[in-house]
DNA sequence: ACGCATATTCGATGATTGTCGAACATGGAG
DNA sequence: CTCCATGTTCGACAATCATCGAATATGCGT
């Protein structure tokens, strides 16, 4: 037996109110990350491939297992694709008013009215 | 001459305007530079070594460099000490609602209705 | 069954980070 | 002037982190 044992990830979530504040500061301080978090706000459900993010596949899976982890995403199997979703509804509840105001302040910074 | 320069460090802050998110998130991910900061929202002032935060001298200076370079904190010289104060309005004008949303999410985590 | 697309796990590597103690700098008190 | 309190810089160290390539797993076409 080829020792087969990968891709066992049950793919386990946080509870809602077991998400830490400062795992959600520290998953958003990274720039690929924030992007995945920002296309995310936008569309309801991506599969893990489909980010602009520039690194290697390997280094994405591993922002995903962070955001996860965090609480911040939720993601679930269909088919052989990782079907990726921000778990806005549980945030606000749990740090209201929390992702509206990072997501806005990552805004490409307002162009300053002419 | 006793190779003398140290402490030379002129106290640069980064203008508002130039102020980074991530750099924000990132600073604010730390349990001790978290909890200066909630510190100083309450308090206009404060000298670095009253700060509450279990950590040698040396670090707690390097958690302060972390913050001024965030642009989170400001300093300033008083005798031989360095009062620290929150960048709040700055912060508010830079991020509206960013430094308010995470320190309510950073409150004990509300004890639920009796 | 075979190959391909999608995505993860593993192991390694270099960079960043939090931490400390020792030395140093500054300003005020005795 | 000498001590002391305050706080920084320096150098070191261990831990964490972002990153990659190779190997692996899974499901769907052909």
């Amino acid at each position: 037996m080829p020792r087969s044992r990968q891709r066992r990830a049950p793919l386990t979530h946080p509870e809602a109110a077991d998400i830490e504040l400062l795992d959600v500061l520290h998953a958003l301080s990274d720039p690929s990350r924030m992007t995945i978090v920002r296309i995310l706000r936008a569309e309801p459900e991506r599969a893990c491939g489909t980010f602009p993010v520039d690194v290697a596949a390997s280094t994405l899976s591993h922002h995903f297992k962070v955001l996860r982890e965090a609480g911040l995403i939720h993601q679930r199997e269909e088919a052989n694709r990782r079907l990726t979703a921000l778990r806005a509804d549980e945030l606000q509840v749990r740090f209201p008013g929390l992702l509206d105001a990072i997501l806005a302040a990552a805004e490409p910074t307002e162009p300053a009215e002419s």
